[in-house]
DNA sequence: GGTATAAGTAACTGATTGGTCACATGACTG
DNA sequence: CAGTCATGTGACCAATCAGTTACTTATACC
């Protein structure tokens, strides 16, 4: 055991005072970034304070300028390292083995799974948003990445319509973002929407009867008549 | 004319340094207050500057804290003025006259206008989420005030359910959520969405269609078979 | 018209914060 | 095994910012 209150995190996590210097470049990095995920999450750019970041990646402030340049290009990679995760998780969805309108339950299931699971996603794609999108415009990996996100919801929409289970007349734009609106924002403003509807809103049963509500929404919308 | 560079705004705004002190309590007041709401909205809480705040209401900083107490309270303020704004607005649509139907719609347009119109309103929403709506809570004007906002959606919907337009199972607070969140992910977040989708989608047509479209979704929700 | 007081200003302060510097150390290379 | 450079540390700096103080001026009241 360690002899004071080092909680000895990860793998041999050598204490810098004695042992010195374990030497991780790019454990370093990656630790760096976690926290500044958790950081900006928390209290969005602004509120964000780089010397709390540091002292949560248990790293002297200097690497995180090394690393990352400054406080700006830190919410840059943070950005890109949230989106890049989100898309990889829903690439891996699998959906063509289904039928239409299975893969469309998925496809909302996923997206409101994936926001409970990773609330710091919303609350940076919303920071992301206040800051006019800046960092997204300016990333080559996100807007290259973002071309074949839309594509999923694209090719079941299509394939439903192809079977007859979906209107032919749903542009997928919308629905896409008809089905990130009614996850994201139940998700993200609950704190003044359950005082506002007097009514706990993140209970494991609120949380459920939403996704069912929120299906019963998609496939209204699409479903033919 | 002034013979400096002061460009004399507003009714009489005498020169404060030759004609000093117009003397007005609460003109200042409440041109702090809209210029809190400016500021607060487009930089969020941590982001907004006291000092920017008070520029812009063209007064000092010290009655600034002599009206408000402090930067927090000043937020309060703002969030309180905002959501009274909207309650009242709401409250003024006069759904009764209308078949339900028709009300519903009415509704969802009202939300959809008045996101557009004030865009400083979801933006500090968010912002008070951000916060965990603590300002929210301590507010006893907000607690309130929200106990009659949700009753309109509940009245339309009840209305529609007793003439047989509209059916019987739908959760009031979940089509109220529903149709806040199209409204508000479309607007809140159109500059990563914009690039997501490679469209552009504050233009007049597409904010028409988006309405359009979010019309037909709450229809869909409640409409009978 | 004179005086008490509310309305207003400008300069200041203590604390915070993004960013940098001088310096230490350990691993890899020849 | 010696030199070198990436990895890392703690102290430091200049700027910013929320909040305050000392002082000035207009209005209201008598």
């Amino acid at each position: 055991m360690a002899p004071d209150s080092k909680p000895a995190t990860g793998v041999d996590s050598a204490d810098p005072r004695s042992a010195r210097h374990p030497r991780r470049p790019d454990l370093s990095r990656s630790r760096i970034l976690d926290a500044a995920v958790a950081e900006f999450s928390q209290k969005g750019f602004a509120g964000a304070r780089v010397d709390e970041i540091a002292a949560q990646a248990q790293i002297g402030k200097r690497m995180l300028y090394q690393y990352f340049g400054n406080k700006g290009q830190l919410f840059q990679a943070v950005i890109e390292k949230v989106y890049t995760d989100i898309w990889e998780a829903e690439a891996s969805l699998d959906l063509q083995n289904l039928p239409p309108r299975d893969a469309l339950v998925a496809l909302v299931t996923f997206v409101w799974r994936y926001y409970i699971a990773h609330p710091e996603f919303t609350k940076l794609l919303n920071e992301e948003n206040m800051l006019g999108a800046r960092h997204f415009r300016s990333s080559k990996v996100l807007r290259e990445g973002s071309v074949k996100s839309q594509f999923l919801t694209e090719q079941v929409l299509a394939r439903g319509v192809a079977d007859g289970t979906f209107r032919p007349d749903i542009d997928p734009v919308q629905l896409c973002l008809t089905k990130n609106a009614i996850c994201y924002y139940y998700l993200m403003n609950h704190a003044t929407s359950s005082h506002v509807y007097g009514r706990k809103l993140m209970t494991r049963e609120a949380l459920e009867a939403r996704l069912a509500f929120n299906i019963e929404t998609i496939l209204a919308i699409v479903l033919a008549k």
